[in-house]
DNA sequence: CGGACTATTTACCAACTGTTAAATTACACC
DNA sequence: GGTGTAATTTAACAGTTGGTAAATAGTCCG
């Protein structure tokens, strides 16, 4: 018996077969499909998966790819870099530094819109894998968590606990920081880590709520956990 | 130029030419320390590690891996079995079973303890590998929280909140549930996938304030939110 | 319509990888 | 010390994989 390959595309024989038709693109126009297929393709396979198998989800051959990129490493590159650097909004800093509003509505309606960003398949995968090998992105990407948003969520705490926003974060605080943080990026976790969906629907009002919750909870700890 | 492979391993060249010493092991020892390197090994480098590298980290050829694992497959299956099922303690059900301590308590040295095994480097990064892959060892294990762990922390939340433990959970229920159950996986998340070692100290006692914060956290979170 | 530019494919290469079969040799026992 | 068992290694295979170079053909322009 010879060796039996996973085929981790999860693509048939059939569709290896079927004949190729030749569409010319504008480079612009392919360079996008491949952009944006890829990054559907890394996000489930990883970054390990195949050029072959991207290729064939393309209806191209693989060796298009090199027309656009030099190498695998440029791809995955330009991936991380429209993935993650191309998705954050600065109106969140606009919005936690708003006169008007109220801690808990600022947290709720940041998080909120935050999660809709980051709470999906291909972001949190592709975060995870990133993590899980050379932290490129990871590390990358909390160098501007605590540039522009730490500081800010810090201060908001302070003022809503009233006091001064003198001084470096305690590690205590940052612990319940953290605890917020990623309570909400663990929903993105266990929906697509894990696979589950336990909220019956998955609804954007489901999801509301529980960003609510987790504020909520949030407040309620740093006033009694924080009261020395 | 020919094409440029990576070194997963990390393995130079000068390590792959020592003369090997064939040293003759029972075959009970050796199979230990396979499985034993291969825990380690895959949880640095993933399930999609090869065998040859693992093979070479123990000094020893890949073939004689075949020689106590019939494939890959059978040796992670071994991988899972002992790593997961077998850490285990069925005393922490007994612990939150107990009729003599109150719940803050109860939680927060049954999560302590639970933290202690399962905030390691090789737990949390091969069940983050399975959860992106198949999902093979994190359905069997989220299947073993639903039967042996949640059902018992729902049962003392309510006994704290004064209400009956009739009924299924309700989905907001579960969801602060998991809010404290993902901090504290989160610990390890962002410990040994994230790389982040925030507390100046990573002591015990360090790792046992923020699970007491977390188990109050949740406690004031179930009596704020659920009071409706 | 015809040429030219280049997007796209075909044909290959060399190293990698799980797996098998056969050859070797360490060690326990007599 | 000799011998047999089996632990361990060497050799080899076939499919995979990132990458290169040359051949092919779609489309735009005159």
């Amino acid at each position: 018996m010879s060796s039996i390959r996973k085929n981790p595309a999860g693509l048939n024989n059939a569709s290896r077969s079927v004949k190729l038709v030749r569409r010319r693109l504008p480079p612009g126009d392919r360079e996008r499909l491949i952009v944006d297929g890829a990054i559907a393709f890394f996000s489930e396979h990883g970054l390990d998966g195949q050029l072959r198998d991207l290729a064939r989800q393309l209806g191209i051959t693989h060796t298009l790819l090199y027309h656009y990129f030099p190498t695998k490493q440029a791809l995955i590159e330009r991936v991380y870099a429209e993935m993650f650097e191309g998705r954050w909004k600065p109106e969140w800093e606009s919005l936690l530094d708003s006169k008007k509003l109220d801690i808990e509505t600022k947290l709720t309606s940041f998080y909120g819109d935050y999660a809709s960003v980051v709470i999906k398949p291909d972001w949190v995968r592709i975060f995870i894998y990133s993590g899980l090998s050379d932290r490129y992105i990871t590390d990358r990407y909390f160098s501007l968590l605590r540039e522009k948003l730490f500081p800010r969520l810090v201060r908001e705490t302070r003022k809503h606990r009233g006091i001064s926003n003198r001084g470096k974060p305690s590690e205590r605080e940052l612990e319940l920081l953290m605890g917020l943080h990623g309570s909400i990026f663990y929903m993105g976790i266990r929906r697509w880590i894990y696979g589950q969906f336990d909220h019956g629907d998955l609804s954007e009002a489901s999801d509301a709520n529980y960003i609510h919750d987790r504020v909520r909870s949030y407040l309620l700890s740093v006033s009694a956990v924080l009261k020395v």
